[in-house]
DNA sequence: ATATATTGTAAGAAACATGTAACAAAGATT
DNA sequence: AATCTTTGTTACATGTTTCTTACAATATAT
């Protein structure tokens, strides 16, 4: 990622040669048009993702172009102006533009604002798509603890952290979810770590204790994590 | 403020009863279902914010229920399991449930859930309201700092800049922009640069070294970016 | 009661992850 | 082209986490 396609619209036929060039080299692929049947001629063919919309095109109105391309794309919209107007800008966000620049400006600068632009959409898209594949929920909750999975880290009720290992809350969580149940060392062996397991690994066993410890649970008289001799672990709730 | 629309979806009577009347006591409008129609019907109507979801209803299924709640609502969703609930049901949360109960459970304690989840929704509102009466999203406000994303620099409440790179800065607003969250290595290199990311890369931890100097922030005891071991980063506000 | 199996845990070793200095490379600026 | 800024790489020190071993404690079966 990092190119774009990049749609300018503009009658000043030298500008539109040097913009192409420019960002060309950096490595995007870029449409010009001189008007609005151009314009939605590669709108309609192409997937554009910036537009660079002068407000100035001989008979007839770079606003209501900006509205035009909103209707038939998603694309980001800059405005390219030849003179520092706000009202222009006003209006110009206001019918679904998104940046606002400024004739004459230095090459280095569009670019950079592409680039920051880009990399906003990007973000965007990821966030998004982390939020979706989110396993499920963020906190689980048990009478006397919170398991809070977006920090890896269990807390008591008043909000205290037990300040466990990311390994510890990881076994933890796994008993967490089925509160009750009685969940073999294998089990756990296999959803904590990788790799064969091993009827006389201790592992698990270990870190139940220190586990237990960080509870302050007395492995004598368990209250939240029991022994199930024989089989395995067992959160209680 | 403080006081909620619930909805709870449980097929026990007397289960239902003494969650209405506790939640009445304090102040809250609740409401009951029994079933999937009841459920919609409800939703359709009421604006509700919290939805407390049993995980197991007769003839139906919760999970998918869970679903339906989350395409006409925005409620914040609390799912309540029994300790006899089928464990596939539970392994299989995946939905986009926010936190998780378990059955027996203290009314005292899902009330204190619902007082913070409560604070929380509030909380987020407000900022809400203050973005857009304000410049919209291009300032992060944190209780210590301001990210100011069309400057790309970092303030502190005095108004002090701290002088981040362009590159620390974008960083940590991936950072800001999931507060008290883990962000993996791999999820922030694919935010801020292009290309794969490899496992034993280190240019993350590098620069989030330059990141906490620039914060003042002691990396043996943060007060800002934690480092979760195994995970990834954190920023904690 | 005795033998056997299983679990708890201390202590040390090994594995692993992180912080960072110092240098190199890449990029921007003049 | 020369300089300055920013970012990435390598290498190593440090501290944390996990595992192994060994033995004691406990439970179960005979």
């Amino acid at each position: 990622m990092g190119i774009a396609n990049i749609l300018s619209v503009d009658d000043d036929e030298n500008l539109q040669f040097v913009i192409k060039e420019y960002l060309e080299d950096e490595g995007h692929t870029v449409f010009t048009a001189a008007n609005r049947n151009e314009l939605l001629d590669i709108l309609e063919k192409e997937t554009i993702d910036i537009v660079l919309q002068d407000l100035v095109i001989p008979n007839d109105d770079g606003l209501s172009m900006i509205s035009a391309i909103r209707e038939k794309s998603e694309a980001f919209i800059f405005i390219v102006s030849g003179k520092d107007d706000p009202l222009d800008k006003i209006i110009g966000l206001e019918v679904g533009a998104d940046d606002y620049i400024t004739k004459p400006f230095e090459m280095r600068e569009l670019n950079a604002r592409i680039k920051a632009t880009m990399r906003r959409f990007k973000q965007q898209k990821e966030t998004a798509a982390a939020e979706t594949e989110d396993e499920g929920p963020s906190k689980i909750t048990l009478p006397h603890w919170v398991l809070d999975r977006s920090r890896f880290q269990l807390f008591d009720t008043a909000g205290k952290s037990m300040n466990l290992t990311t390994g510890e809350f990881q076994l933890l969580e796994a008993l967490a979810l089925a509160p009750n149940r009685v969940l073999s060392r294998e089990h756990l062996f296999s959803i904590t770590r990788d790799g064969k397991f091993d009827v006389y690994d201790r592992a698990i066993d270990i870190q139940i204790g220190r586990i237990r410890k960080k509870m302050n649970d007395d492995p004598n008289d368990p209250q939240h994590i029991k022994t199930v001799r024989g089989v395995g672990y067992m959160l209680v709730v």
